[in-house]
DNA sequence: CCTTCTTGTTTAAACGTTTAACTAAATTAT
DNA sequence: ATAATTTAGTTAAACGTTTAAACAAGAAGG
């Protein structure tokens, strides 16, 4: 049997305010005798606030949602952690929904979050995002983005990453170990993420006055097997390469097994770099060179902005800008 | 501003049950004019029910907890994925919750949960946890363990998956294509898992006439860096071995590292197998050969479990134990 | 000794739903 | 025409808290 308030208040002989304030610790105007006998009997009987109730009441959940595209993707079990840790440390409890970068399921989620009452929503959204949605117009909570941008929401925040800056010192980095025929390979390019890398890797070329090869782009999804399928596609069309900087590090995996089964050696014959470094990039052999994406750190920084905005400590339309890290090992020269 | 049931009832000039019958498809008693004229201001006016109210008095938040030691771990991205799937088509919402395998942030949760009266609770436990807390205790909502079991807790369903048949199934493997000496580097056999993973092994060379080695057993850690140190120690221990049998895949690649940094060939001169298959062990060279644990079912199995508990469809007491796959790949000879 | 403060506690309304019990009107049965 | 039944909707209590306002009793001030 699951005792209330009211229980606990008659059990211990006092109002059920009283019990109220001190297990709230809002008891400075209660006697210590009072107290010490509520605290007794709460222990005793081990009394569970229902927090459903106080939430009634309070206007508050404590209870942030995390709409991220898949948990399964490598990138983002740091990002979710990055968020629980700082949600937990402040009291607050993370709901977590898989959205799979489809709009209707995303909406769905934005629904059913603002229908449990969340007091905050931290959104990674599909690309294909083009424009607010009727769920995402309902929303009254603030909303923290990370990594994506979702035009014309209010009272968003933002967690962004300088992925131009990135892309740019990794290439840079390719070239200043002598690689000179570097092509690129990459996810859909709908997405800004996408196009920022790109255009590093244009500006890197650029400012070492090298002008971007005939077909250097080769645009597909963010997996192992598209890398491989690229890789081999690249070799079949017979360009003369010895680089490929890659749109992330799956995709840079897939282009070590092709040019592996090739007989190509890295990093020797051809230079390869990821984007993200996942734990897989320093897993396989050669060990990736990779641009480092600060995971845990968005997570938890999209954590504490929102936590902010909740409690209106924060400016209502901002941007956090996190840097990269290029991290140098085994796949390009030394 | 936000508008609640009664603003709705006012606007449609109906009552507050009305509203709440037709929203709530419960309204085979209400004339189809009273349900549109209902409908079009619920449309209009973006109304958006407020489910904590309605938990208050249905005593059902339609929320499950999942506590697991650690999203990063690339074993439960896929566990949690297989949870959320199935809570999200029964139209429950899942709250997560890491705990480092530390006890108190174990029963730190499981009170938060139940404070934020969850329907029920998904619990990988630490294999620390030797019997139950005050905080298990306390709980009166059904309980699914995965992988683990909770010694004296009532109300649990269980999800398993037969390791000492994995593991003797691998094992075996590895003796059919010849490798004669085969050594064990595994995680704490605290936990019931690594210890019917070594007795599928034990029960392997058993039944093949072969007396275990002397020293056969490297007991550490489920990572890449113990993987990688235990087999730098057994080949400094000076043991002639050429297979090695490990209690999970990160051991396994780091197994794989050092033999490769020692110059030995795998599968030619050593044969490794892992366990778990994570996507690591598809990406990695050689290809590990390894156990596939059903992770994706195993969430979606206790979701599925958890969710008929809750609905008084299953027996309080239930076991579900599901098989593993040998997947053979690169890392044993063909 | 009366008034005013202070201290410690209680009262009761409010939060936004659901739902059992009730009612009024319309229909059917007798 | 009246009673019984059906249909369509309403009323009001309940869920378990928090908290502003009220209150009672004792202490201090004049």
């Amino acid at each position: 049997m699951k005792l209330t308030i009211k229980d606990i208040a008659k059990l211990a002989g006092v109002s059920t305010a009283t019990v109220s304030m001190v297990v709230n610790n809002k008891d400075e105007r209660i006697s210590a005798s009072t107290r010490e006998k509520v605290l007794d009997i709460v222990d005793k009987y081990n009394y569970i606030p229902n927090r459903i109730a106080s939430s009634m009441v309070t206007k508050s959940t404590k209870t942030i949602g995390l709409v991220i595209p898949d948990i399964t993707n490598p990138f983002f079990p740091e990002v979710a952690r990055g968020v629980e840790d700082k949600a937990n440390i402040d009291g607050y409890t993370v709901i977590f929904c898989n959205s799979d970068n489809v709009l209707s399921k995303e909406d769905a989620y934005i629904d059913m979050l603002q229908e449990k009452m969340v007091d905050g929503i931290i959104f990674t959204a599909s690309s294909r995002r083009t424009n607010i949605s009727a769920s995402l117009q309902r929303v009254t909570v603030p909303v923290i983005t990370v990594d994506r941008v979702i035009p014309n929401l209010s009272n968003q925040g933002q967690i962004v990453v300088d992925n131009e800056v990135g892309a740019y010192e990794a290439v840079c980095h390719m070239l200043a170990k002598g690689y000179k025929r570097i092509f690129h390979i990459t996810g859909p390019l709908t997405s800004k993420t996408a196009r920022d890398r790109y255009n590093g890797y244009l500006k890197a070329l650029e400012s070492n006055n090298q002008q971007p090869l005939p077909n250097h782009l080769y645009e597909g999804m963010y997996t192992t097997t598209w890398g491989h399928n690229a890789i081999e596609q690249l070799i079949e069309d017979g360009h003369d390469f010895d680089g490929v900087f890659c749109g992330n590090d799956m995709i840079a995996v897939g282009v070590l097994k092709g040019l592996q089964k090739h007989g190509l050696s890295v990093p020797t014959d051809i230079g390869v770099v990821g984007y993200d470094d996942v734990n897989i990039a320093r897993l396989v052999t050669p060990e990736l060179t990779t641009v480092s994406q600060p995971k845990y750190e968005m997570g938890y920084k999209a954590a504490e902005m929102l936590i902010k905005m909740i409690n209106n400590e924060h400016n209502n339309q901002s941007e956090y800008t996190l840097s990269t890290e290029l991290i140098i090992r085994n796949s390009t020269r030394t």
